[in-house]
DNA sequence: AGAATGCATGTAACGGGTTACACAAAACGC
DNA sequence: GCGTTTTGTGTAACCCGTTACATGCATTCT
């Protein structure tokens, strides 16, 4: 490997011009530049970056740690994170959390002994304290951590409170939820969306809610439960587009004709959604953009500017599709 | 942050003795070992990882090179990776390459830059020529580069023979199949697997393969027009799960039942392929396992054991579900 | 007893890019 | 013409963990 001092004899001058002309800062004789410049390229000369961490505390890496890239939501979003970074120069280590405190602890030692520069962060199970203790920059992506963290997410109130109206809207009478598991936030908060719109419509009843995990056979599981119970249910929002493929299958299994006898909408708007038979009618999420203006904000954090709000909130859209593509009928 | 001088100051010692109690090398007096040890514990002290790389040459970190990780191909692969070389103590920064030369360059730049130890790739583009430039240990994954670049990937063409002589089994005889890009090698061992199995049945004909491009869309278009112009298709082998489900699609857009009148398989074993309706039969590859595997056979290159082997072929198997799931009948 | 070996610890160079500081020459101000 | 500023370049310290080498003492061997 060509060091920079190999470079600064090739081209007689000292290290501290090469290191100039590289960084483009300091005065420069402009001959003295090309002369350099040529060298650098006829020795093909990389700086090494590992030394310039060392001496600048900073490693133009960033982690995104997320509870599991298997999980369809996650990889578009790292991608996005991915392609925004590497254009600034930046790259980007994976971390896969489980959700699991110990894991996170321990990739964020990793990252602190490295220097890397900050972290965008899926998690719900971080909590301030531990952030503080690392004082890295960080961002939330898809669930908060804590107010003065900035965050980027959906509302998800929002969101499953027209998910769950577009199911009245349709026609729908008695409208079930399959909802995630009781200690992720966003699932709660999709809860309670359905809660808001069918409470109002003096709907609500508590055993058309069932516990699908964000999982596709136990949602399947749960929802076929439902159904033969409750076979008058004619609606189903589900927490995730994974859960509403469960409940698809459910309902298929029971000879359940979806959309005609049974509504089915998600939330999510992951790719999958729209390879399904019948399509899946869902709540999408700019996953891309609010990937992309996350490591933005983690820039921003990174080079010290000030941002302005820690909050950024999408709302996502209803994405009408099959599974809920029917008339008007009346009860 | 604590650095080794600190300890050795706080312990009266020097920085060798605390490098070799870290690093348990060298004599140390078990009680000056302990004193340091409790020395690092009150101080938490933790290691410069990048200190440690500049003058050892290495990192720690190893690149995993993708074509684009939102392909539901991808995220298990890249978790096998990740999840056995965090275990090692490696990191592993991730590479979405697009199948772009340029950027598989600059991923390999960047990588050298920082020391990277080695890589695991999925390319096609990738040359024998430009990783020699690098010199850097590196294992192909699903596709193979060259014959001493040790390689992990199922054999395809075998794994097609299979699927084709699946569709033959359960009674088909028209099959057709929808093949992936010309450029992908996997893609055409596929067709070639397909290929020998129609020709010794004396079956194949050319306008029975179309081009799916491994893609749902592109795959539910041009399957969708086969069966317009050859309603007496019968079977379908697709390339691949994604391709499999817009073949579903398209025979769900004519009306055409499936499996009853038109069976389906697919490739791969994404987790996909089981949560669609009907669910899909494919040829499953071992995907956790060979990446796993992939990543310890990086790990013996780099610590430069010599590995026996450089191809590790794995069978794919066969997963029959829904839609080849029809008795035999006859032509 | 003297040499050789094992044990324990310390000093300082090393890896490679960055930059504070020093120094010199040129340009500018009056 | 002399002081001040700007321009241009070099030297060496710095970042921090590792390790070659040196040193000193305690054993063990011959």
């Amino acid at each position: 490997m060509t060091t920079i001092r190999d470079v600064a004899k090739d081209a007689n001058v000292s290290v501290a011009t090469v290191s100039r002309v590289m960084n483009d800062n300091g005065y420069v004789n402009p001959e003295t530049r090309e002369k350099v410049k040529d060298t650098i390229a006829r020795l093909n000369y990389q700086p090494n970056s590992v030394a310039r961490s060392l001496y600048k505390k900073e490693s133009k890496t960033i982690g995104i740690m997320v509870p599991d890239i298997m999980n369809p939501y996650f990889p578009e979003l790292v991608r996005g994170v991915e392609d925004y970074l590497i254009e600034k120069g930046f790259t980007t280590i994976l971390c896969n959390t489980d959700e699991d405190p110990d894991k996170e602890r321990l990739y964020l030692d990793v990252m602190k002994q490295r220097y890397v520069d900050g972290a965008i962060v899926v998690s719900n199970t971080l909590k301030r304290d531990l952030i503080d203790q690392y004082d890295m920059p960080i961002v939330a992506l898809d669930r908060s951590i804590h107010e003065n963290v900035p965050t980027f997410m959906v509302n998800n109130t929002v969101g499953a409170e027209q998910a769950t109206q577009h199911l009245i809207d349709i026609g729908c009478k008695r409208i079930a939820h399959v909802r995630g598991p009781e200690h992720v936030e966003n699932a709660t908060a999709r809860y309670e969306g359905y809660y808001n719109i069918m409470q109002q419509a003096n709907r609500f009843h508590e055993h058309y809610v069932v516990q699908g995990d964000f999982d596709q056979k136990q949602s399947a599981k749960a929802v076929k439960q439902l159904l033969q119970e409750h076979p008058e249910v004619d609606g189903i929002f589900a927490g995730n587009d994974i859960m509403a493929l469960g409940a698809l299958k459910a309902a298929e299994s029971l000879g359940i004709k979806v959309p005609q006898e049974l509504a089915i909408i998600g939330f999510d708007g992951i790719d999958l959604s729209s390879m399904t038979i019948p399509e899946l009618s869902t709540m999408s999420q700019p996953i891309y953009e609010m990937s992309t203006q996350a490591a933005d904000a983690l820039m921003s954090l990174i080079s010290g500017e000030a941002t302005d709000e820690t909050e950024h909130i999408y709302q996502p859209t209803l994405e009408w599709r099959q599974s809920t593509d029917r008339m008007r009928k009346e009860d």
